[in-house]
DNA sequence: GTGAAAGCGCTAACAT
DNA sequence: ATGTTAGCGCTTTCAC
């Protein structure tokens, strides 16, 4: 295997020392190098091809312009909830805003066996971003190692920590009020799991407090909850159009889950607005391209990433001071997947 | 900021030196320690939390176990094209597996200032997987470098490199010989851009085969390309609806084209199939979502995960020696888009 | 204007 | 069974 080149090989072909070396590669204006040294070692870089090993700068400076994004698994297996075009945008928007600002993204998904905690201090991030998953008790130890951290989208106690949200449980009230208006009352609820407190049980809270307000009373069994997917929506649409007392409409938490219900839905003969109403959230694409196209509550998932890493560039150059805790407003899309009866 | 426990305090706290640590923590079974040292050290870590710096370690032993994913961009932006869901079950079984061995995953979109050649040597990459970008004349330098690498869905001259693909220009003839089977002889194709050898021209071929051996001609105003995406397709589809002579059918080598499509004729009044026949090409859970659902050319995402993770494992144990070109299967996937006529 | 040398946190060859 | 020490490739302080 052939040698890599490194600053010794670069300073011996110029005829200086490596430190001369490292001057001119980081550009450094507090020190000053005769031009024709600059030439002789840009040069001897182009000729031997020479990259910099930036672990071993990250080493020397403690640097390492690896920024860390940590999403929540598909329940089953332990891989990435990547189904759901909402964590597409966002990846593809924050990588995109990192990498022009010349920090690379080291994406996994959340691990049983390896907290993001540890994640973050073996691979000395320089920041991370964690979406969807409560604060780990261990998370202050980043802090504390001034490791800049951003939750996104997890319900957290205290405002210790930067986050990013959106109004969860005025977008659920926002859906179920729709529904309402148009004169429904038999309205089913579909999430992600209510486990904790997080974003689906928020939504819920909205729905139910939409519900309440105009004195209709929460009934358990339309209530369902499962994975995030596209499978799962499937078969709640089924459980849905078995119900003995049918809704005559239903709010799903994420795109992803209305499409499976409305397949659901179909296989059983039903079809969406005539015989259920359904209201989606998120609106990416999905909602867009939905036949009957999808109302949903609308977020920016590309405004979402940005913001986060303005949080996220602003921890690191000021540090833990400049803690914020944004939440970013919903609104609805109305398409044609909801009918007034 | 508090200072970052490391081995020496460790060492310290054990009362070993920093080797012993090393060892215990590396499980060397070449050394023996007595096992009361071991608990010690242990103890010691447990105590001060103790975690150890990946890149230190990359830089002893050169094996930073960082994989890269370098996939392409949305044409406009510089943004990565992941509102192809292929690409999100891609990289989600490609992350899984690759943590699941003690690997982290640095995903980058293609960047115009910044090959993945540069890339894969300044992170010092274990690994590094290209998707749908051609080989850079540098991309050798990574096999010399003793740097495995692995494209998917490129094609490249010779097979000096590992490669996964599908049988792109089979999948094509699959698919315009089907609707040529069921009476269409007035077809379109519409993909992402044409420029290079890549899979949307194998795609293309195929069309082309499948017309030619059927005795019909192409007719460029046919033939439509542009970027990868819903809007595209929509774009592509008011244009098809406003020909002249009118197509049948449809060719789009991605189901989010093909979306597109279904919305873009939909918007000028015409009805897929009963005006309009169209296949698809990927057929993720997109092709099963769409109304009507999208019959389409199926490739297992997951699967190329898989492989791909293979050859990379292998040529990080085995050497350049074992470079392989794969190729994977493709299947016709029957659902309601394509009408006989 | 440039260089020597000490470290960054770890591994591994070699001693003991 | 454990310790000493020389790197790994870079940055940075301090000297010249």
């Amino acid at each position: 295997m052939a040698h890599r080149i490194n600053m010794k090989d670069i300073a011996r072909e110029a005829g200086v020392s490596v430190a001369t070396v490292s001057y001119i590669i980081n550009k450094r204006s507090d020190q000053s190098i005769a031009p024709d040294t600059v030439a002789r070692v840009n040069e001897a870089i182009k000729k031997l091809g020479y990259v910099p090993n930036l672990g071993a700068r990250a080493l020397a400076n403690r640097k390492t312009r690896l920024i860390g994004l940590v999403i929540p698994q598909a329940e089953t297996g332990s891989r990435m909830m990547l189904e759901n075009s909402f964590y597409g945008e966002f990846i593809a928007v924050l990588e995109e805003v990192l990498r022009q600002s010349g920090y690379s993204l080291l994406l996994s998904g959340e691990d049983v066996n390896k907290s993001y905690v540890e994640l973050a201090r073996e691979r000395a991030l320089d920041g991370i971003v964690v979406v969807g998953l409560p604060a780990d008790q261990d998370a202050r130890l980043l802090l504390e190692e001034n490791i800049p951290l951003v939750f996104v989208d997890s319900y957290l106690e205290g405002n210790a920590y930067s986050s990013v949200n959106i109004q969860d449980e005025e977008g659920g009230y926002l859906a179920c009020d729709y529904l309402i208006k148009n004169g429904h009352r038999n309205i089913a609820f579909v999430s992600g799991f209510l486990t904790q407190e997080g974003v689906n049980r928020k939504r819920f809270r909205g729905y139910g407090k939409a519900l309440s307000e105009n004195g209709i009373g929460e009934k358990e069994e339309y209530v369902l909850s499962g994975r995030i997917s596209y499978s799962y929506g499937i078969e709640a649409g089924r459980q849905i159009a078995a119900m003995k007392v049918r809704p005559t409409a239903v709010f799903a938490t994420a795109d992803i889950l209305a499409l499976g219900i409305m397949r659901g839905l179909k296989s059983e003969g039903l079809r969406v607005p005539r015989d259920v109403s359904l209201i989606g959230f998120d609106d990416g694409f999905l909602a867009m391209s939905a036949e009957p196209s999808l109302t949903s509550i609308h977020q920016d998932a590309g405004q979402k990433a940005r913001v986060t890493a303005r949080l996220l560039f602003a921890q690191m150059d000021k540090g833990a001071a400049c803690i914020e805790n944004l939440v970013l407003p919903l609104s609805l899309t109305v398409r044609d997947s909801v009918r007034r009866i």
